[in-house]
DNA sequence: GTGGAATAGTTGTCTATACCAGTTATATAT
DNA sequence: ATATATAACTGGTATAGACAACTATTCCAC
């Protein structure tokens, strides 16, 4: 399970591993976890790099720690990821409805100039440009323009985008996803959207651009969305 | 400045260290701070010690590392507090637009219940009900409503509301505030907003809500602010 | 039973050391 | 002067070991 081998450091394979193990319900909500000797002897490593997988795992809200009792798995990831970057798929299940999708298109094309510039990449370099219908509960709610930097994420297909893009970043490419910026407008339907969102022209949506970056700031998506105001309300907790 | 017999731990107390000589100016914003070899050096401490109070204080967003060139400080902790809870008079300044407000009018009225629900307080339970324009050079921006309940923000006044309130209840009430939920959407403006603002009648319009908690979950002021879709557009930014 | 000591487990703090991987200044060769 | 190695810095990762602080259990004396 640990490659001391490997150009990824052992305390992030370390992390992965438990992360995993919470995932897969391995390791369930509110339970000890081996003690920081344990781990250290399995998988001969040093108590310390292991203290720092464990930290890091705290610090995103997976574990948590107590002195001369023993490391437990936190409850409920959900929460914590509701105050920052949410998914429509999670944004909808969270609130109770059944998120689905309709793929418009799927292109490879090169970016315009307003996109390299959010994206950070050169004109005329190679995104992804996918269209989706959201649906909640069956309904139309958001029309979806995602454009992702072939460059990052090579080999997407119309099959696999379906999937949950970050999920696929995390663990097939070992990147993660710091931050995100969004910008949010009102506008009025045009009748494009009006078709689209099966409304009338006129009516109030709400325009939600994202941005989604990496570690280190490189952004990886644009997400440029328009949402039914009717149906859809935007809620955000901040902290601190 | 280190004091190994303390029983407070090195690494906190190297971190209170290095945190005054930053609000005391000592360190200045995008300034190299001195290697972890040389804070080693200078306090005879272990190089691991130092890197646990530096990584404390990257994690708080005073510091910023850099392979190979070394550690500086954060520039504004300002920018870390506009991720979240702004008020309309920092969000406009940090557009670098300048804000004023029109104090419409000013009420102590008994809570509805909604309001009540929202504050975690009783059926006509006393609050104050302020409603302002917010102008952005001189321009009518958006028709803010607040509504703030008496007992926990006793004697404020016609005059005195003009000023922070973030401000007075941390200064002067001593309390903090922790968190903040928003509830943003679109909608489109009626006569009243059309007049209040300045615009049309189905023009778009930006409808945010917000409740702000004090430490302890406490609300202790709902706004409610209608902005105008054409000069305004939410930005905000999440990491993790 | 109650209190206290002993014990074995946990995380928390700290040291000393080593090597790796970027960055920058410096010396050297051309 | 201009490249180009090289050396000397930086933070990043990892080891091995030590003692402190805290928790839980067990056992024993009272």
């Amino acid at each position: 399970m640990i490659n001391k081998n490997s150009p990824v450091p052992i305390y992030h394979q370390l992390e992965e591993y438990i992360k995993q193990q919470i995932e897969t319900g391995i390791l369930r909500e509110e339970a000890v976890i081996p003690s920081e000797r344990e781990f250290a002897e399995v998988f001969q490593i040093s108590r310390m790099t292991v203290r720092q997988a464990i930290n890091n795992l705290v610090l995103e809200g997976y574990l948590t720690r107590q002195k001369g009792k023993g490391t437990f798995v936190s409850k409920k990831k959900v929460e914590q990821e509701l105050q920052g970057m949410t998914s429509f798929t999670e944004d909808m299940l969270s609130r109770g409805m059944n998120p689905s999708s309709t793929l418009l298109s799927f292109q490879i094309i090169p970016a315009d100039k307003n996109t390299a510039l959010d994206l950070k990449i050169e004109d005329n370099d190679s995104v992804y440009k996918i269209k989706r219908i959201r649906l909640a509960d069956g309904a139309p709610m958001a029309l979806e323009t995602a454009y992702i930097p072939v460059e990052i994420v090579p080999g997407l297909t119309e099959e696999n985008s379906n999937l949950s893009l970050y999920q696929y970043i995390e663990q097939h490419l070992s990147l993660s996803i710091s931050e995100a910026t969004q910008e949010i407008e009102a506008s009025i339907a045009d009748s494009d959207d009006a078709e689209t969102l099966e409304i009338n022209i006129g009516d109030p949506i709400l325009l939600i651009q994202r941005i989604s970056y990496l570690q280190d700031g490189i952004p990886f998506e644009l997400v440029k969305s328009t949402f039914r105001a009717d149906r859809y309300r935007f809620v955000h907790t901040m902290k601190r």
